[in-house]
DNA sequence: TATTTAATGTGATTTATATCACATTAAAAT
DNA sequence: ATTTTAATGTGATATAAATCACATTAAATA
């Protein structure tokens, strides 16, 4: 495979120049997921940078007491950088909610594309900037929104910033929703049943569908 | 002020050669804060990297509900990054929480720095990841961790990262305290006023003597 | 030094949400 | 198709922590 004709670059890679975008293709080993399948584990050892090329991913660390699911990702991105420039010990795992093409890049080859291309490094930064600005607002919504306003905040998410349609398939269990906006199943159940009963979605197992986003919105404000 | 002469360098400065210091120079303004000055405001405009050189500092948002000190930061460290790279405006604020002395440094040229200093890249983004990582492990602790432990860690976290001795003087109100764990000036009086009963720390004022590492050691690990 | 203002302490009460317990349904495996 | 296992729904109860209310103390200001 030839990361010349890759049509998943980030928008990093795409500085590259012709001879680095060879060095990356000798460098760059490309493995696919199933749903469910582990693509990195929290304590096991990494050497890699992590690209996730298409398909969704969470982000999840083992608490204190639970799961947290620390983001959801979609593709494209960069799942490993915070955990592989500073340890070489992964903080936290990374699982694919639906199946997925990954890439595996060798972090020596990675730390040369920084030192020798500007434009990619600036590229990393500001994603790596976005992340931890990203990071922070979630952590506000999940320590001061109440139960109601972050599953409203949730289903938002999942309806602007993952499927892009009002209807679509819930990726997540509920015990797993649950872990990603620091809940129980129960509450979780409850609810998304009472948006039901309001008329705001209407849910069908895992699949959903918002009616009244208005009245999400004005949840998930509230608190 | 010229920089060369700068005590203060952080770890990607080191790595700037002579002309790139001469240039930063020309493009810094140096600042001084006195305790409790905001040093930058959220929603305020910015063109500017700032660089804590010594101080310390809170980084705080206004949250749905409360204000959130997001993290405490001492000298050195850069504190307005992933506000600027993306971002005109201030997504948070920093205030002084000792007499601080500061940086302005202009985007345009740090922006040069990243392009041209492979060297001085990799050493932000190694403080960019590291700061991912440490904000999804508060946020851990700040979601699972009953307020008991939470109080724990933070006296911990000012005794092993800020101040390295047991002896010191919180630089937070109790009501910071609380913003800073996530709970009510209340809570945090009462537990830390526990602690003292069970002669875990001795407490005068903000004046804090931490008696019992252990103790609270276990206590932020049973949660 | 006196006076005002801000910070802190502490009990009583309320509340959001976790926990527990069990029924029901869906999905996977045989 | 049947059985087993995992996921979900829902009421009753328990609990950590917020809120309220007021007293006390420290710090700032006149």
């Amino acid at each position: 495979m030839n990361c010349i004709d890759c049509t998943f670059k980030s928008s990093a890679t795409k500085f590259l120049s012709k001879g680095e975008i060879e060095e990356l293709s000798h460098n760059c080993a490309h493995v696919e997921f199933k749903k469910g399948e582990k693509i990195f584990k929290e304590s096991s050892f990494s050497s890699n940078i992590i690209y996730l090329k298409s398909g969704l991913v969470k982000v999840h660390i083992l608490g204190p007491k639970n799961e947290q699911i620390t983001k959801i990702t979609k593709a494209s991105a960069f799942l490993g950088l915070p955990t592989t420039f500073n340890e070489k010990v992964n903080k936290y795992s990374a699982t694919a909610l639906e199946n997925c093409k990954v890439c595996f890049i060798d972090l020596e080859v990675f730390k040369h594309f920084i030192y020798k291309n500007g434009v990619f490094a600036y590229q990393i930064i500001t994603e790596l900037c976005k992340n931890e600005i990203d990071s922070f607002f979630r952590c506000l919504n999940r320590t001061q929104k109440q139960i109601t306003g972050r599953v409203a905040d949730a289903l938002l998410f999942f309806y602007h910033d993952i499927y892009e349609e009002k209807e679509f398939i819930l990726p997540l269990t509920r015990e797993e929703f649950g872990n990603y906006i620091d809940t129980t199943r129960e509450s979780v159940s409850r609810i998304i049943n009472d948006f039901q009963k309001d008329g705001i979605i209407k849910i069908k197992n895992k699949k959903i569908k918002i009616l009244k986003e208005e009245r999400l919105i004005n949840i998930s404000e509230k608190g």
